[in-house]
DNA sequence: CATATTTCCGTTAGCGCTAACGGAAATATC
DNA sequence: GATATTTCCGTTAGCGCTAACGGAAATATG
């Protein structure tokens, strides 16, 4: 500990060199012997908390960041019974689609003392089930986690928590508490009918299969019931099981297109694969949307940029992403109890240049 | 706590009643109680621990799985002065780069005990050394920090802990304690060899604000000496402050080839931009690579699926995960003590077919 | 000047769990 | 059958911090 103040503030060398050296592990007891105050005032200057007079205020500072005092909040959460953490449960961050997610939560989580931690279940329900369980583990202030449907044991464990739980994106089913997203289903539906009121009838369908993700199955339904309005049913339909890229989709529209060649709309359960799609037609000189209508999900910021703007409903991820973490807060307010909400955003349909 | 046994097992509907109920917080108390042994008994015959009969942890386990106890691991962590999780500090998850960063860190850590918490910086230092210090307030098992470069604040934190802290994906400098990563300077300076191997003579460069992105300035400091080597300067070069998006790399393209129609390559500091990039030339139907040169960085999964396939660079960034989390099992194997290592990858230059 | 109030700080007692030790009972060893 | 060994479990004493209370000194109030 006497190493580590005659060391500070020196060049990139000597830093690397205290590493080796073994640094008794500091506690708040040194800070307060350091200061000359007891533990408990120690505490109160260090957090900010009232009865501590601004001089010894200053002097215990002074002391820490002397010593390079690092505060054990594994000790104090457990003293306190708080723990500042709010655990986010998504299925994975490669799609693209949870990162405004996560911006709105931080968005809204900042400010205050909770902070975001994330964990990932790879679409899968079982791993999603370990995740929470390891997440109530640490006795978090909140927890949000993507989507409606979980395994038994999930909902068992959620139901029996004291932890405010906040499902999102999806509004189609029933939350185990409180719940901020959107309808997959009217997505698909208003989609169709779009479709259909430019004059497309030979539609197509591509999409993830449907047993790894839940809303993409509400979407394609939403949208096989907006078709059946004016009687018109899928010509062509292909689930890949692999994960949603523009090469898959490229391939896919390809082989779509050679199995049913008068096809003259294709709805993605994506914009990752829409923008695939697009490849395809860019290379075998398809235009869009005269020869081939092309319409995606989620606004994902990528397809800014494509040669033309694609037909595709935002998903609000930031929004949403916000508002859940909002009613973590709002749970959290000492002294206020809340009871569950149910928050449905409206989804905003952009037609652009592609249908 | 009554109430919920009683209610365990059945439909949302009641599930979601039992929320309303204020659960007694159970402990291994209450658990030890139920199954009529000690706290400690019961303490090792749920963690798998020696020094009980089978009977007994049977007994043990359907007591807590009955009652519905998770056990808190603050105050075991508190207690047994281990906390299984590994702190994972990076930039963004917008950037489509640390995505497979994150996988290869999971990958490496599930089979073990450990757990990766991620924490966001979004490029700027003073944030960065905000996250590292509650990362540390954590006591965590390890750190994994992306770059090497950070506040004098930020580094001197990183010095005084006894927690391993391994900074990746770049090696060109020093770093505090470990290092997994590849050499920007050498991917840029490969890259300029690359491309004046194919005869590119009047080259532009596009890229963020280095300011923010240290390892996109190595990369362009190490492609300028490389175009050095044939006494080639760069016709024009564009530095934007936003962030890197497809619609970015269209317009800046556009906006440099109006600048400079003599322009015959571009490099762009990511794939995102190139792919915007790409995006101008089929728009206003410029051949690739005979009118327009294109090459990016990263090798990113989207680009896979354009019309051509794009010269860039892997940057390995799920070997790097991989190894960095490798490292901190290695430091967290009982007994065994290692010492700093520094690890360099070596980039795979993919020439594609755009230039 | 006596009393009420405020300011500031320390003491005590945990938070829920586990490391370390010790000891009784069961089993093995000769 | 006496001793050594193993198996299994409980007791004790914290981990590092903070809530709650109490009390002395400083200040305000009449």
């Amino acid at each position: 500990m006497f190493f580590t103040i005659a060391f500070s503030g020196v060049t990139n060398v000597l830093y690397r060199f205290k590493k080796c050296i073994m640094n008794k592990n500091l506690t708040l007891k040194d800070v307060a012997a350091a200061a000359g105050v007891s533990e408990m005032t120690a505490s109160r200057a260090l957090r900010n908390v009232t009865d501590v007079s601004p001089l010894t205020r200053i002097k215990v500072k002074a002391a820490a960041t002397e010593l390079g005092y690092v505060p054990n909040r594994i000790a104090g959460s457990l003293a306190s019974q708080k723990v500042n953490l709010v655990g986010v449960v998504i299925p994975s961050v490669k799609s693209y689609v949870f990162s405004e997610v996560l911006d709105g939560i931080s968005a809204s989580l900042n400010p205050s003392q909770l902070r975001p931690v994330f964990g990932l279940t790879d679409y899968n329900l079982d791993t999603e089930a370990d995740v929470i369980r390891e997440m109530l583990e640490w006795r978090p202030s909140g927890l949000i986690i993507a989507g409606l449907e979980h395994s038994e044991a999930a909902k068992q464990i959620l139901c029996n928590t004291n932890t405010p739980v906040v499902e999102i994106m999806d509004t189609d089913g029933d939350a185990i508490d409180s719940c901020v997203g959107i309808s997959h289903y009217d997505a698909g539906y208003d989609m169709a009918l779009a479709i259909l009121a430019k004059g497309h009838k030979k539609i197509g369908f591509l999409g993830t299969k449907m047993t790894l993700d839940f809303r993409a199955s509400k979407r394609f339904n939403g949208f096989v019931d907006g078709l059946n309005t004016q009687s018109i049913k899928l010509i062509d339909q292909e689930n890949y099981t692999s994960g949603s890229t523009v090469k898959k989709g490229r391939q896919s529209t390809e082989a779509m297109l050679a199995r049913n060649p008068q096809l003259d709309c294709i709805y993605c359960s994506t914009d990752v694969i829409a923008m695939g799609a697009v490849m395809h037609c860019i290379v075998a000189g398809i235009s869009i949307p005269d020869s081939l209508a092309i319409a995606g999900f989620n606004n994902l910021s990528m397809t800014s940029g494509l040669p033309i703007e694609l037909a595709t409903t935002d998903s609000l991820r930031f929004d949403i992403g916000k508002a859940a973490a909002d009613l973590i807060l709002k749970r959290n307010r000492p002294g206020i109890i809340t009871s569950p909400e149910k928050i449905e955003l409206k989804t905003l349909l952009n037609i652009g240049t592609s249908i």
